[in-house]
DNA sequence: ATTTAGCACTCACAGAGTAAGAGTGCTAAA
DNA sequence: TTTAGCACTCTTACTCTGTGAGTGCTAAAT
C-alpha cells in the first residue's frame, strides 16, 4: 500500500466547503479541478497547499477522485450525492423565471396531458437535457364508458373510456357474428360490471370471472372480455414520455451508443420511475441498471388531489447544474399539482393504445 | 495537368473483372485495395503490373479513386453503381437462411404491423445496419366505419376505422349537447359521405365542404368535422420506422455528427422512400440530399394485393455487402408481399392516434 | 497542531524526427 | 500487350522530447 498518507480523515466544515467548490467548479467547467483554481476562485481563505491536503483527505474519504496522478480532482458518486443532499445551496427562482415557467406551462384550462407535455418542453428548453414525464392518471381513474362496435364480419372494436379521459381501443375477432340481442346482452353486462370501477382495481381474476359468466351465455364472447382485459392492462401501466432526448447526444460525457440505445428502447427507465418517493430524487445511471452510464436522473412527483399522479424530471449528464435545475423541477411539479387539483371535474385527454389481434 | 498517362481508356471484360474484384475486396476489408492483393486473391491471370495499368485506366474512367498517392484504390460512386447494377453476382440464399428469415418474419397469422417490424428486426440483426420500414397501407385503404360516441357532457369521441384495420380516435368538445336526432343526423351524414372513400382522396377541401353542409343544419357540429379531418391527416401520412440506428454509430466510415443529426430528424428519408420504383433500389446518401454522407440506402417495396403497400430496407455505409444484403431484402419483401396478399380479406391492426381537446 | 512556501516528481499532451511498409508510376525488355 | 524492376511517395507507428498543470512531501512559520 503506497499512498498511505498522514491526512486527518475528519470531515470538517472547510473540507465540505472545498468539496462543494470542487463540484461547483467541475460542473461549471467540466475539467478536473485543481487546488489553485479553488483557492483563487472561491473565497476559502487558505492557501492552495492547505486545500491540497484537504482534497487528499476528501479523496481518501471517497468523495473525490483523480483521473490520473497530477490531474485535478473530480467528484465521485458519493461526492455528488453529498453535494446534492447537503452542500449545494439551490438558487431560488426569480420572479421573472417563475413567470416564464408559468407562461410555458399553461393555465387552469390547459388539459392535463398538455400541462405535463408543456412542462417537459419547458424543461428541455431550459436545461438542454432530455425531459421525462410519466402520467399514471389513467390508473387512478374509473371506467366511464365501454362500447362494443361491430366493424366487419365477426369483427368488433371495443372502446374503453375512463373518467380522466383516456380512450383505448382494440379490435377483436369472434368465432361467430353476434346478433343484436347478443350484442346488447354483452354490452349491458360489461357496462354493469365495469362502469364506475377504478382502473387500479381491475385484475385478471376479475376478467376471468367475467369470461366465465359471459361464456355461460355464449362461449364465443370470451375474446371480447380478453380484449377488455388487455386494454385495462394498458391503462394500468403508466405512460412514459421522453422529450428532447436528442439533447443527450451532444453531451460529451455520455456514451453515444448508450444514448441511442436508450432513445430506441427507454431501457430501465419506467422501473426507476415507478418507485414511490416524496420530494425530489436524484439517481445516477451507473448506480441503477439504467441504460446510460454517466447519467443523472432528477425527478419529482406531481400530485392530483393529494394523490401521486405522475412524475416529471430530466435526464442529463451527472455534471448538470443541480442547484439551478432542482428548483425548476420543484417549481414545475408544485405548479402542476396545483393546477391539476384545482379543477378536477371534467378534464378530457384522449389517449389511446395500439393493439393487434391475431388474424385467425 | 500532370498525371496524363498513356492508358487505354476502354472498358474490357478484364477491367470489369478487376473493378469487381476491387469492390469486393474493399467491401471485405475496408482498406484501399492494391494491385498485388488482387493478383493474388482473385484469379485474374495477369501480373500485378498489368492490373496496375488497368486500375489506372479505371481511375481515369471515374470508377476508382486513390485516397492518396501510393495507396490502393477504393471505388467511387460510379464504381459502386456499376458494380451493383452490372458486376456483382448476388449470392443466392441457402435454404437454411431462408428458413431462418421465415422464422424471424412470422407466418400468415402474424399481423401486418408485426410482420414489417419483424422484418426490420431481422435486417438489423443480420446486416448490423439500421433498418427502415414504411407502411403506407392506411393511405391506400378506404374508410370502413365512422362512429360518434357521446362520452360526457358536450363531449364526443369520434372513431375512424379503415379497411386495412387502422383505428383512430379523437375526443371532441362541442358547445352544446346533441340530442338523439342531431347525433343521428350527423352520423348518417358522415357515414354517407365518408364510407367507402379512399383515405388518399380525403382532402381539407372536402372537409371544408362538409363543415359548410353540416353547419347549415347545426353550427356547433363543426368541431366534429374538424376532428375527422385531423384523423384523416394522421391516416394519410405514411408511417416510417427506423430501427437499430445505433448500429450506424459504430460504422467508422460514417460521420458521427451526421448520424446523430439523422437519428434526430430522419432528414430526407421519407422523401427518398416515397418515390415509386420497382425492384430493389440503391441510393447513395451523398448523391441525394440525405443526411448521412457516405451512406447507402437499399430498399425495396412490398406489395399487398398487387398494390405498393410500403418499403423495407437498410441504411448502412456505402461499403456494405451488397451481394449478400440485396438477396435478403428481396426475399423479405417477397415473403411479406406474399403473406400480406395471401389473406387479404380481413386483417385487423389497431393503430391509433393521440389527440387532445381544449377544455372549454 | 495547523498552515504555508518551496520543491521535486508524475503524468498527459503535443510536436518532431525516423524507420518501415505498402503501393504506385514509369521504363525497358520480353 | 504484358511483365519485371526500380525509384518514388505517402501513411503509419514509434520514439524522443519539452512543456505545463497539478500533485505530494518536507521543513519552516504561525
Amino acid at each position: 500500500m503506497l499512498n498511505k498518507r498522514k491526512v486527518v480523515l475528519v470531515v470538517n466544515s472547510r473540507k465540505l466547503k472545498i468539496l462543494a467548490a470542487v463540484v461547483d467548479e467541475y460542473i461549471r467547467t467540466g475539467e478536473p479541478v485543481g487546488s489553485k483554481a479553488i483557492s483563487e476562485l472561491y473565497n476559502i481563505n487558505v492557501s492552495a497547499a492547505t486545500i491540497r491536503n484537504d482534497m487528499a483527505a476528501l479523496e481518501q474519504l471517497g468523495y473525490l477522485e483523480q483521473p490520473h496522478t497530477s490531474a485535478g480532482r473530480i467528484p465521485t458518486f458519493a461526492g455528488y450525492r453529498l453535494y446534492i443532499d447537503e452542500l449545494m445551496n439551490p438558487s431560488a427562482l426569480s420572479d421573472e423565471e417563475k413567470q416564464r415557467l408559468d407562461r410555458m406551462l399553461g393555465d387552469k384550462d390547459t388539459p392535463e396531458e398538455l400541462l405535463i407535455q408543456n412542462a417537459a418542453a419547458a424543461l428541455t428548453e431550459i436545461t438542454q437535457c432530455a425531459a421525462v414525464v410519466t402520467n399514471s392518471a389513467p390508473r387512478f381513474s374509473v371506467i366511464s364508458k365501454v362500447e362494443v362496435i361491430p366493424t366487419g364480419k365477426r369483427l368488433y372494436v371495443i372502446l374503453l373510456i375512463t373518467s380522466n379521459g383516456s380512450i383505448k381501443n382494440k379490435a377483436c375477432r369472434l368465432e361467430f357474428d353476434l346478433d343484436n340481442e347478443q350484442l346488447e346482452f354483452f354490452t349491458r353486462y360489461i357496462e354493469e360490471n365495469l362502469s364506475g370501477v377504478s382502473v387500479d382495481e381491475l385484475s385478471e381474476e376479475m376478467f376471468d370471472k367475467m369470461v366465465a359468466a359471459v361464456s355461460a351465455y355464449m362461449v364465443s364472447l370470451s375474446p371480447l372480455v380478453m380484449g377488455l382485459c388487455e386494454l385495462s392492462e394498458d391503462l394500468r401501466q403508466q405512460e412514459l414520455t421522453v422529450s428532447g432526448s436528442e439533447k443527450l447526444l451532444s453531451c460529451s460525457e455520455l456514451d453515444k451508443m448508450e444514448v441511442v440505445k436508450f432513445i430506441e428502447h427507454k431501457n430501465g427507465l419506467s422501473d426507476l420511475l415507478e418507485d414511490t418517493f416524496s420530494g425530489i430524487q436524484v439517481k445516477f445511471g451507473s448506480e441503477n441498471n439504467f441504460a446510460i452510464g454517466n447519467s443523472s436522473l432528477i425527478v419529482s412527483k406531481y400530485r392530483k388531489g393529494g394523490k401521486e399522479a405522475g412524475s416529471l424530471g430530466i435526464i442529463g449528464p451527472m455534471r448538470v447544474d443541480y442547484k439551478k435545475i432542482i428548483p425548476y423541477i420543484e417549481y414545475l411539479t408544485q405548479q402542476i399539482s396545483c393546477l391539476m387539483s384545482g379543477n378536477d371535474d371534467d378534464i378530457i385527454i384522449t389517449d389511446t393504445t395500439d393493439g393487434i389481434i391475431p388474424k385467425s
